[in-house]
DNA sequence: AGATAGCCGTAC
DNA sequence: TACGGCTATCTC
């Protein structure tokens, strides 16, 4: 028997497939999708058998495969299909396409430290009699014999030596099963009424065609209950349902309330899992016992087999595109082929849809669904625009005169409040205000930023990090300033607006700590606190009762991102923080301080008319040329020496040129990530309509350059940033 | 990734 | 002619 194997080193190179021969003692464990031991060169290592020839013998010189790694699969049919398109579509190695798909856990070097873990349980051997029990082993007899199985923790407290003397003499057996390291909370099987629009929309997806949906619901309208109720459809039909969520909003007050409802069914995969947990939820996904599956982004490769339905929730976000490493693949785009291959409906939902989605919708391309109101029956809550050019003369610190007032008008109610520090393009960066000098990395053409806690100066992308000074290195002025604007400093003056209050600071630096934003979010809800500071991570996906007041420190922040998309993610962000206020019976408002009152995003928010915002930004997109009137295409070419990679670059530019029609090619261009860790890097973008050729021409590009180290061609489709 | 074979310059 | 550094090639 001889096996093709790929091996599990991503280089353009190695990306195929290697033949080897299967030692006789091997023959009958050998299946299509597990992984093997290989000899490879003068390394060994793992890879996945992509192909068996049972009856070819070795007619080559063929080495033996070593072992094999997996009783199991761990890649079925499907997802090895899967990995070959993502391949054509990426232009990535196949062998990334496949890492991607698999928890860490099964990765040839985490894989020794990761074990399954087992609880150890004994029963009584029915066969065996009795005899000659002393007291101690009596208890343990009868322990048993009442619950049938007990745990051998338990029994070895009783008396461990009499455990070992009844296991030894055989009247005691040993059973294993596998211990999770999650504990699971009881099901409670919380179900609510759902409104006619609500019940309407479900009707339309269960009962209509298995093709994508986009569900625009405002904030409060009730999604996440449409969801479950789409997902007990098809969990009575016997199927299974993936879940897609934001990194950042999938809370451990969304998965509750998906288990409150499911129970240990569902299975939850997110970053602040261990990588044990994480192998534990895939295990259970495999093995058929969980049905549902709640994650990020790669949760779209959730092992099941008969998927049922496939939702992505804030369809909008950015983070369901990975742009670093490759492969560069976006989830979206994965969870249409999933829904195609098992004939499952796909159903985007947001309160504000991306740009391309809705366009999609409006074309038929996808079922456009939606949910106008919030449950609770009352309107979106009221936004108020503080213009800060004129407000700044009478404001304290960063808050105006009628943010001031709002806060301690809800504070005196007893009411909570959320404050959002937009730190989208926050700038704390130091500056001196004699000779505007700046801080830079020796190593990447990057700002410095300031951290508080360790008083340095570092770098975003390399880690670098230098001591504070007090003077300016470049006129020896005493005039830095800008240190430590963050969410401390605004912490430390609304402390000081209002002394009583209590705070409750929700930030990268107090959140990443295991449990902590679990611990903070059931603080807030408790009451235990009046306000929540926060960045990114209160605006989304949150839903307190006693909230009726959201305040925006900052709007602008973000707009100046020199990325076409900042508007778009700009009214996202404040539409659906302006949604956390005033969710339950009290009426909620919202307050918005910038610097920009006449900018359309900033003012389509105040009328939360999103489709005024869309058609808004349509006008734009399709006058500069950008999605969805065309896709984008960046070629990052990348190397040491900066006078080399430019003129590769210009090469790889005229061969576009040459080779295509109807295709805007801009650059090379440096941007503003030109030096990282001392690799430069120019980009080629790519405006076009259609990629008849090109990915073709791609391939080429990057087959020519792949035995080359100086310079790095990545490929990046639809990239998400651009920079 | 890591080993190796082939190519050149230079040192003796 | 022997050695070292650099680069292209190969791994079933």
């Amino acid at each position: 028997m001889v096996v093709g194997v790929l091996v599990e080193l991503s280089n353009q190179n190695i990306d195929r497939i290697f033949e080897y021969h299967v030692p006789e003692e091997y023959t009958s464990l050998m299946k299509v999708g597990i992984r093997v031991l290989v000899p490879f060169g003068k390394m060994e290592l793992e890879g996945f058998v992509l192909e068996i020839k049972k009856d070819k013998e070795t007619d080559k010189e063929l080495k033996d495969v070593i072992r094999v790694v997996d009783s199991t699969v761990v890649l079925n049919e499907e997802l090895l299909e899967l990995g070959k398109w993502m391949k054509e579509q990426t232009l990535s190695t196949l062998i990334s396409c496949y890492q991607v798909m698999l928890p860490k856990a099964l990765k040839a070097k985490n894989g020794q430290n990761i074990s399954i873990k087992y609880d150890v349980f004994y029963r009584l051997n029915e066969d065996a009699s009795f005899e000659k029990l002393n007291a101690s082993q009596e208890k343990i007899i009868s322990l048993v014999r009442e619950k049938g199985l007990v745990l051998k923790k338990e029994l070895a407290e009783l008396s461990l030596s009499s455990l070992n003397t009844l296991i030894r003499k055989g009247y005691l057996l040993e059973e294993k099963q596998e211990h999770y390291r999650l504990g699971f909370k009881d099901q409670k099987l919380v179900k609510k009424e759902l409104t006619p629009q609500q019940k309407k929309v479900v009707s339309t997806v269960i009962e209509g065609d298995a093709k994508p949906y986009l569900l625009y619901g405002v904030t409060g309208s009730g999604k996440t209950e449409v969801y479950m109720e789409m997902i007990d459809h098809y969990l009575k039909q016997g199927k299974t349902s993936i879940v897609l969520v934001p990194e950042i909003s999938l809370t451990p007050q969304m998965v509750q309330r998906f288990r409150e409802r499911f129970g240990d069914q569902v299975a939850a995969l997110h970053s602040a899992l261990s990588d044990g947990e994480k192998y534990d939820e895939w295990r259970r996904i495999c093995k058929g016992e969980a049905k549902i599956v709640i994650g990020a982004r790669s949760a779209i490769f959730a092992p099941f087999e008969n998927i049922g339905i496939i939702i992505v929730d804030e369809e909008h976000s950015e983070s369901y595109k990975q742009s670093d490493p490759s492969p560069r693949y976006h989830a979206k785009d994965i969870a249409i082929k999933r829904g195609e291959y098992h004939h499952a409906p796909v159903v985007f939902g947001s309160a504000t849809p991306s740009l391309e989605a809705m366009a999609r919708a409006q074309k038929g391309v996808y079922t456009y669904l939606e949910l106008p109101e919030r449950v609770n029956g009352k309107g979106l809550p009221a936004v108020t625009i503080v213009d800060m050019n004129s407000a700044m003369k009478k404001a304290k610190g960063h808050f105006s005169q009628p943010l001031i007032d709002a806060i301690g008008k809800r504070l005196e109610k007893q009411e909570q409040v959320i404050l959002l520090l937009n730190r989208r393009g926050y700038s704390s960066f130091v500056t001196c205000k004699n000779c505007g000098f700046t801080f830079k990395c020796p190593n990447c053409d990057i700002t410095l930023t300031y951290h508080k806690s360790s008083n340095t100066l570092r770098c975003h992308y390399c880690g670098y990090g230098e001591k504070v000074y007090q003077t300016c290195p470049e006129c020896g002025e005493k005039s830095l300033n800008n240190l430590g604007v963050g969410t401390q400093k605004i912490e430390e003056e609304l402390q000081e607006l209002y002394p009583m209050s209590r705070i409750l600071r929700m930030d990268y630096d107090t959140t990443s700590q295991k449990g902590k934003h679990e611990e903070m979010i059931d603080a807030f809800r408790d009451h235990q606190y009046d306000i929540l500071l926060g960045t990114q991570m209160v605006a989304k996906g949150l839903d307190f009762s006693q909230v009726t007041l959201v305040g925006v420190i900052n709007a602008d922040t973000s707009l100046n991102i020199p990325d076409f998309r900042s508007s778009e993610n700009t009214y996202s962000l404040l539409s659906q923080v302006a949604g956390r206020s005033g969710r339950a019976e009290k009426t909620g408002e919202v307050i918005i301080q910038t610097f920009n009152p006449d900018h359309y995003a900033i003012h389509l928010v105040q009328k939360q008319d999103y489709l005024a915002f869309y058609q808004a930004e349509m006008n734009i997109r399709r006058q500069l040329k950008y999605p969805p009137y065309y896709y984008l295409c960046n070629i990052r070419v990348s190397g040491k020496n900066a006078m080399e990679l430019f003129d590769e670059a210009i090469k790889i530019k005229k061969s576009l040129e040459r080779n295509l029609d109807q295709v805007i090619i801009l650059g090379p261009s440096s941007g503003n990530l030109f030096k990282i860790n001392n690799i430069f890097r120019y980009n080629i973008i790519l405006k076009y309509k259609k990629d008849d050729s090109l990915r073709e021409l791609l391939e080429k590009i990057i087959d020519h350059y792949k035995s080359n180290p100086k310079i790095k061609v990545d490929i990046d489709f639809n990239p998400s940033q651009m920079q």
